[in-house]
DNA sequence: AAACTAAGTCAACAAGGCTGACATATTTTT
DNA sequence: AAAAATATGTCAGCCTTGTTGACTTAGTTT
């Protein structure tokens, strides 16, 4: 409230006109990714707060229970971060045998990572609330668009990732 | 020979199968938003690292964009973070003249805040990689699919949040 | 034997969330 | 008029999850 944060009035520089799909178009669809990228995360978040982890956890956890066996390196790839931000989460999710490891029986150097009984239950209960958010936006909005929706979302991947996606298993 | 493998083998907890549709639906959808929000933010990361700005900075400056004269505590609601996370980027959208705040005009505790030239081009700028990427998916995926697009992900939205969206202009 | 590769680890740092406590105007209620 | 409530700002400290750089160990390839 004082010198340095005053209101400034003499020099009015401010623009009134809101931004709109003239300036770039789509923007009603940049806007609705966020919100619904948002939403779509919160479900499971309330779930790993009460057992002390992070969407870190959840994203690993997933990856590894869709491609059971995957190498760490095959991971690091899909999650574009880096081995010392893995290795945090990961040896978590190790410690606390959601998760267990299995020297490569070609390349023993590798480390191939497969989800236990229990790592197998909670990547369950994580999906399950955005699986149901997704039935139940498929059916408000039209159960026919599915092909639709997801023909969209991946022709938004880049496209030398989308290998990424057909690498795991149904997803065709 | 009844050692170590068989040990390793009834000892063996690890789940082979991979997580499938069967186990939960719609697991493709669920990792195609992933890998989608991730390609579709990494485009204006790479102009916001350039000046020192971070995603936070994004999200405050596009809804300041959208809607002109929105106040702290809109915009707190919209983005669903604290005034203090808020405050941290806001003063360095205001410090570097990409924002002002005008004392509102029937209520003076609030301050209503506005882009100026600078912060909508940069604006623009950001939104424009997001603008070309959606255009090029929704060529690619049939143009005609998007009000079934626009409507799935609308429907991925908390129904007591979609005024949020309803609120910023030209986004029916 | 040497060079490369996969993974793990240590240390330090940054962004961007969070909580709690408190200050300052201003408006609303009593 | 006084008291309470509200909108905003700010200080201080904490946590998660990302980063870089340097180095180790084990195993594979040349």
């Amino acid at each position: 409230m004082t010198g340095a944060n005053e209101v400034k009035r003499t020099m009015d520089s401010r623009i009134t006109k809101a931004l709109s799909n003239e300036d770039a178009p789509d923007l009603n669809l940049i806007e609705l990714l966020f919100f619904a990228y948002r939403d779509f995360t919160a479900d499971p978040d309330l779930i790993l707060e009460k057992i002390d982890f992070g969407r870190a956890h959840h994203r690993v956890l997933y990856f590894i229970n869709r491609k059971p066996g995957m190498t760490v390196a095959e991971l690091l790839d899909v999650l574009k971060i880096t081995k010392q931000s893995l290795a945090r989460v990961l040896k978590q999710l190790i410690d606390t045998e959601h998760v267990v490891q299995v020297t490569g029986p070609r390349d023993r150097r590798q480390r191939e990572l497969y989800p236990t009984a229990k790592g197998r239950e909670l990547a369950l209960a994580l999906a399950l609330p955005q699986s149901r958010r997704i039935a139940q936006a498929l059916q408000e909005s039209g159960p026919e668009n599915r092909r639709a929706i997801e023909s969209f979302l991946k022709a938004m991947v880049n496209p030398d990732q989308r290998a990424q996606i057909d690498s795991l298993p149904a997803a065709g």
